[in-house]
DNA sequence: TAAATTAGCGAACAGTTGTAAGCTCAAAGT
DNA sequence: ACTTTGAGCTTACAACTGTTCGCTAATTTA
């Protein structure tokens, strides 16, 4: 085995034990840099041959998980070409989401209002992309101005994300009937701003 | 001096300090029981005349927050009472007390999520509150069930909470465009909410 | 083949943490 | 007036933290 993928190994090594570690009882923060080495079978002075900091180590750790959040859109995208309804589909494949990576979804979570602003910005900018995209969807099906769209993607992204947060302490069922009262209040949303700039009733 | 009195002035000191240490870079979660206490004029061991645990001042700081939190309340009704706008009240107040008690803000909307079960369960119940008074205030405006009132509150407080984690870190103009956005957003909301079950189009 | 590089290790250090034990001394109770 | 109570203190300890230093041993390079 080469030396250069050696390192790559325990690097992931080092990535897989602190995602596992994380937890509903453990944030990254209080996640220990000897604990991670002692879980990822090295010794605590070589976690630096690999990363110069816990915070190096997390702001690859929320790359990561904007990456997966990424692969949800495209599972999104497919599932709304095969089946019809943008709404349902997309919050029924973002609960899944939540509930099979929860430790992964609790990262994006936290550390969007924790203590580090690189952080923060690191999950803005990976909550925008969902954004942006959901919106651009939006534009082709309603006749729409992008910022009315955007503004509109904001806010049913905001929703679902929060929603998804208490689905998180939820048992199943009642996951469900959150899953189904966020889909009522995405399309009061839908249809609340397609009709609201064309009779101005208010 | 009072005994009794002097014990409740310390014990205030302590909550004192503790909210006076939470900041953007501080959660709850890293601040530590010698820290507050330093800060608080006592000796770390005197703290615990006090409280048990860290755990059950930060219930106590919830609280705290909690009260203000329905304060707010009380004034964002009198302000309506005497301006009109349910919405762009309520959402102008809401913006106000996070801009000017952001520490207290950031308290809520971190353990909203953060590692402890209790917390979490305190702040939700201090929002709950919040969006019940808001969902009643709806059922008097708009007629509709009361699922659909409590609904729409959910949204809305959703929407309105966690707008105000944007304008945490945003500067003071930014804070406006945000205020401005998620009064549309709410309008959306309501208008596609008493709309939509009236007029199936969908 | 000889030299250079480097992932990983062990030992050690200075700092911080929560918390236990026992003391003082002023207020409250009798 | 005497006793009890209890807020606050000092001292102490064991557990942990991040990080520096110098070494080993294996791979890579020249």
């Amino acid at each position: 085995m080469s030396r250069a993928e050696q390192k790559e190994r325990t690097r992931q090594a080092i990535i897989n034990a602190a995602f596992s570690q994380l937890s509903a009882e453990k944030s990254f923060a209080s996640l220990s840099l000897r604990e991670v080495a002692r879980e990822a079978g090295i010794a605590p002075t070589s976690f630096y041959r690999h990363f110069s900091d816990m915070d190096e180590l997390g702001l690859t750790l929320v790359d990561e998980a904007g990456l997966m959040l990424r692969q949800l859109m495209r599972q999104a995208r497919l599932r709304i070409e095969n089946n019809g309804s943008v709404i349902s589909t997309s919050v029924e494949t973002f609960m899944e989401f939540v509930t099979e990576n929860s430790n992964v979804f609790r990262l994006l979570l936290r550390e969007r209002s924790g203590t580090s602003a690189a952080f923060r910005a690191a999950v803005a900018r990976e909550i925008q992309h969902f954004s942006a995209e959901l919106a651009h969807y939006l534009r082709k099906q309603t006749e729409c101005t992008v910022e009315q769209a955007q503004l509109q993607a904001d806010a049913m992204v905001t929703l679902v994300f929060h929603t998804g947060a208490d689905a998180l302490d939820a048992p199943t069922e009642q996951c469900r009937q959150l899953t189904r009262r966020t889909i009522l209040q995405l399309r009061w949303l839908a249809h609340g701003a397609a009709s609201y700039g064309r009779k101005p009733t208010d």
